[in-house]
RNA sequence: GGGAGCAUAGCUCAGUUGGUUCAGAGCAUCUGCCUUACAAGCAGAGGGUCCGCGGUUCGAACCCGUGUGCUCCCA
């Protein structure tokens, strides 16, 4: 059948997703080979993938594909997570839109319900991409964090690390998000700088008539829950404040004077109130004095009864209204603009509040320190190294308990139960907790609302896809864990990564992997995020109709160095394109030599160049190790680089030029056989990076018995420096003539006469016919001086006079070789200057004294050439 | 406020232990070619104060100090 002229990537794509599917290529089941086991990030159920994931998720199929074409058993296994807050807030949506159903009209259950319906009607979204983007993962072992088996996983280990002490429950100050209405951890909080106000307001001092002092506050909608107002000690303008009390605005509530050497003199007016239910410090500030607590929001973020005014009205709303009415008052002394950081919530976007309320935590100290040492010690390595480690390091070492109650419904429930004195006991399920606390049967217990982080159940990922925590004892489990390497962005070392290690190590006694590679963020071409909100996040699966999968992948890993953000540009997906019809078109060529009506007939055959075949063999060694180099370093993005230089200039520019037959001729089956091993070979490199490509045309080449995917790679061999150098010397001279031939308008058509002067006569009796081939030459003679008039060529020690029948302009050779010439000299004089110095002489190593020696030796030769060829230019 | 990282060609980045013609690659640009695989191509070329300043050294893009700018993390 007729090769399309250019790759079409739909169509192999369909193709190659069907039959690997169909064929369960990607499926693993434990065996006598070395395990090499991924566990895909597991992306939020709700979402799509965006250009991060994409990068994510290609990095680990270039792993994956890697790894199972060098021999291992390669297991990797996709899922996705529940996403509490995201998906609850996204049903929740639904249900009202839709449905016109409010939740609180709804039982648990039946929300759950609707709950599940949403994720596999929604959920799917994600794995699609997945598979157009041909990653390579195991669709017989998709995990979800809300399966029955991984929900008993994230219950168990509650129940353990409560019973160890490690869980507990408390009032504490948490990070409230009032859409949501649930707590979050610290990490949840995202902190930005904003232009913020501070407002100077006059409290009254209690028994003085019309005396004031002015406090300055970001937050007067908190006054009516000020316990204190306090001054630093050392601060002698308030020392008169001693023993008294003020008098709080609008509620004119008594509040005492305290001082405390927490207050910043220099901040505002020097004097603060102390608000303990809505502010962390405060807060602190109010347990060290034994202050009452006064909590005057409610949990959706209007003021609470307590406030006295503006009951039931919005906080920010609320703030307004204060100040119009300490204006009217005339308790308003002035506004102030000044820079100050609020916390957002990352899930809803909303100002987080501080508040004091009851939740379940995890002591971390215990966990962290084993995290901390198996990383620093180097069990797991982080890559790259110096860019994270300091940060997990300082992490680790400042951790705090994580809050990992929410007030939602969708996720794993509390394993804990209250009697009606509000004593609690925890258990897998009541009958243990009957059993444990051995508590009669009529013993009424009512079990903990809320559920728990969904990072609580992440961070089992690696262990619980294999049963780990359920069925410790599994094959599975034990042949697959640890997992091999971790491949996931840097904004989530701590929600997930250094947890994910505590719960390893906790859990199994085992790392949960050996290598964490971190990818870097996606940004747009001018450098910004990518968001929803700027529209500059590109729909993956609308880019890979346009570009196809392999050029997706290809643009988006060739501008990919290890770590670093990415500037993405869709014009790296052109060239992604043109990489793929390049490689099409050598396709091309090779079929049409075997349809050449004298292929197979050796008599007729061109003879093929032994050269050819023996530089490219030893040029695709040289290169393929290297690239084993870097994927082994995790450096894709550098190694992607070398075989796209590999099979662009060595291969098409290079060696398909040098073998192809002239016109009419046909091709040796001897160098087709070879050509068509060496482009086996191609394949198989490139395949880890552009699948679907490379499949197609694998499976063009020749007739096969099964895939690429699943081929072997043949390992790289030694090669020969030797023959190498010689191929860059041939190179040389090819480029330094067509430079000629450019430089002076000479058509490439016009064939010319070479006399080439070396001292080294004996290297052109290999090159020697693919130099004349390749620029055109119909003779080739040595040391000799030619009769007419020629071009001057200089490359390197050598010169080549090149003999034509056009007109030569010796002005503008003779300018040519003036400009290398005083290069030549000033480098020289360079040189000169290093060997003369005694100093240098005496302290540098000899080799290096030896180099510059040969410099200076080279570059007089190459002088002495460039003299002479003036000289003669003259006459 | 504390910490980390980065600064090399128009853009994105390599540059290993300080020493090989070390100042590089890709993209972009420019010149010439519609040469029977590919114009989504071929053959070439130009382009840099290695952020500034100071120091160490026979020798610095690389090491040290300092200044400036950018990014990220933490409070």
């Amino acid at each position: 059948m007729e090769l399309s002229k250019n790759f079409e990537p739909a169509r192999a794509e369909e193709k190659w997703t069907e039959i690997w599917k169909q064929k369960g290529y990607f499926s693993s089941v434990p065996d006598e080979r070395t395990p090499y086991t991924l566990v895909i990030p597991p992306p939020n159920v709700t979402g799509v993938l965006h250009m991060g994931h994409t990068l994510n998720e290609t990095v680990q199929d270039i792993l994956a594909r890697h790894a199972r074409m060098n021999g291992y058993n390669v297991c990797w296994v996709p899922g996705s997570d529940h996403a509490s807050i995201a998906t609850e807030a996204r049903v929740v949506d639904m249900l009202k839109r839709e449905k016109g159903i409010q939740k609180k009209d709804l039982s648990r259950e039946e929300f759950l319900k609707y709950a599940f319906e949403w994720k596999e009607k929604y959920g799917g979204i994600i794995y699609k991409q997945i598979e157009r983007l041909g990653c390579s993962v195991d669709w017989n072992r998709v995990s979800f964090t809300m399966d029955k088996e991984y929900y008993a996983a994230v219950i168990k280990v509650f129940v353990e690390l409560y019973r160890q002490g490690l869980i507990y429950r408390g009032a504490r100050m948490i990070n409230w998000d009032t859409v949501a209405k649930t707590a979050l951890s610290d990490e949840e909080v995202e902190y930005k700088d904003v232009q913020g106000t501070l407002y100077y307001i006059k409290y009254r001092i209690a028994g003085e008539k019309d005396k004031f002092i002015t406090i300055a506050t970001q937050r007067p909608e908190t006054i009516m829950g000020d316990v204190a107002v306090c001054a630093n000690p050392s601060d002698e303008r308030f020392g008169f404040l001693k023993n008294k009390s003020v008098l709080i605005p609008m509620v004119n509530r008594e509040v005492p004077v305290i001082f405390d050497d927490y207050v910043d003199k220099s901040f505002g007016t020097g004097i603060l109130k102390i608000t303990p239910a809505h502010d962390i410090n405060d807060f602190n500030l109010g347990l060290k004095y034994n202050l009452p607590v006064i909590d005057t929001l409610n949990d959706d973020g209007t003021l609470s009864e307590k406030a006295k005014v503006f009951v039931g009205m919005d906080r920010f709303e609320a703030r307004e209204k204060v100040i119009e009415k300490l204006k009217s008052e005339g308790l308003l002394v002035k506004e102030e603009s000044y820079e100050t950081r609020i916390g957002y919530s990352q899930r809803t976007h909303s100002v987080v509040e501080p508040r004091i309320s009851t939740q379940w935590f995890v002591k971390m100290k215990e966990l962290a320190d084993p995290a901390l040492k198996e990383v620093m010690d180097g069990n797991i390595k982080i890559h790259p190294h110096e860019k994270f480690i300091a940060t997990y390091q300082y992490w680790l070492e400042n951790v705090k308990d994580w809050c990992i109650s929410r007030q939602l419904w969708w996720g794993q429930q509390i394993p804990a139960w209250y009697d009606k004195d509000g004593n609690i006991y925890v258990g897998e399920n009541i009958e243990d907790v009957r059993n444990h606390y051995r508590l009669e049967k009529t013993f009424s217990l009512r079990q903990d609302e809320d559920v728990l982080d969904t990072w609580f159940s992440s961070w089992l990922w690696p262990i619980e896809v294999f049963k780990g925590i359920t069925d410790p004892e599994n094959n599975d489990f034990k042949y697959y864990y640890p997992t091999t390497t971790l491949v996931t962005g840097q904004d989530i070392i701590f929600f997930w990564v250094a947890r994910m290690i505590m719960a390893g190590l906790r859990f199994t006694g085992k790392k949960p992997f050996s290598d964490v590679y971190f990818t870097g963020m996606v940004r747009d071409n001018l450098g910004r995020k990518m968001s929803k909100s700027l529209g500059n996040s590109p729909d993956l699966l609308k880019l890979i109709d346009e570009y196809g999968a392999d050029a997706v992948r290809f643009g988006i890993m060739i501008s990919s160095p290890a770590g670093n953000d990415l500037l993405f540009d869709e014009a790296s997906l052109e060239q992604g394109i043109h990489f793929n019809n390049k490689i099409w078109n050598a396709l091309r060529l090779i079929k049409m030599w075997s349809s050449h009506e004298d292929f197979n007939k050796k008599k007729d055959a061109e003879k093929g160049d032994p050269f050819a075949i023996e530089w490219f063999g030893n040029r695709l060694n040289e290169a393929q190790n290297e690239v084993e180099k870097l994927i082994e370093n995790f450096k894709l993005s550098e190694a992607l680089k070398v075989i796209y230089s590999l099979i662009w200039d060595d291969f098409c520019s290079w060696y398909l030029e040098w073998i192809k037959p002239s016109f009419g001729s046909a091709i040796s089956k001897d160098v087709y056989d070879e050509t068509v091993v060496f482009f086996d070979r191609l394949l198989q490199i490139l395949h880890p990076y552009m699948p679907f490509i490379t499949e197609e045309i694998y499976s063009e080449l020749k007739k096969r018995d099964s895939a690429l995917s699943v081929a072997q790679t043949i390992p790289p061999s030694g090669f020969e420096k030797d023959i190498l150098k010689r191929g860059n010397h041939l190179k040389d001279l090819i480029s330094s003539i067509r430079d000629a031939r450019n430089k002076f308008n000479l058509p490439q058509k016009e064939s010319v006469q070479l006399y080439v002067h070396t001292d080294n006569e004996k290297a052109f009796a290999s090159i020697g016919q693919l130099l004349k081939k390749q620029v055109h030459a119909d003779d080739l003679f040595f040391n000799h001086e030619p009769e007419e008039n020629s071009i001057q060529v200089v490359c390197g020690t050598e010169k080549i006079l090149m003999v034509t029948g056009v007109e030569v302009d010796t002005g503008k050779q003779r300018e040519q070789l003036e400009k290398d010439l005083s290069y030549l000299r000033g480098f020289l004089k360079s040189v000169e200057k290093k060997l003369s110095n005694e100093r240098f002489v005496q302290n540098a190593k000899p080799e290096i004294v030896e180099l510059e020696k040969k410099k200076q030796s080279d570059a007089m030769d190459k002088i002495k050439v460039l003299e002479q060829s003036l000289e003669s230019l003259k006459n």
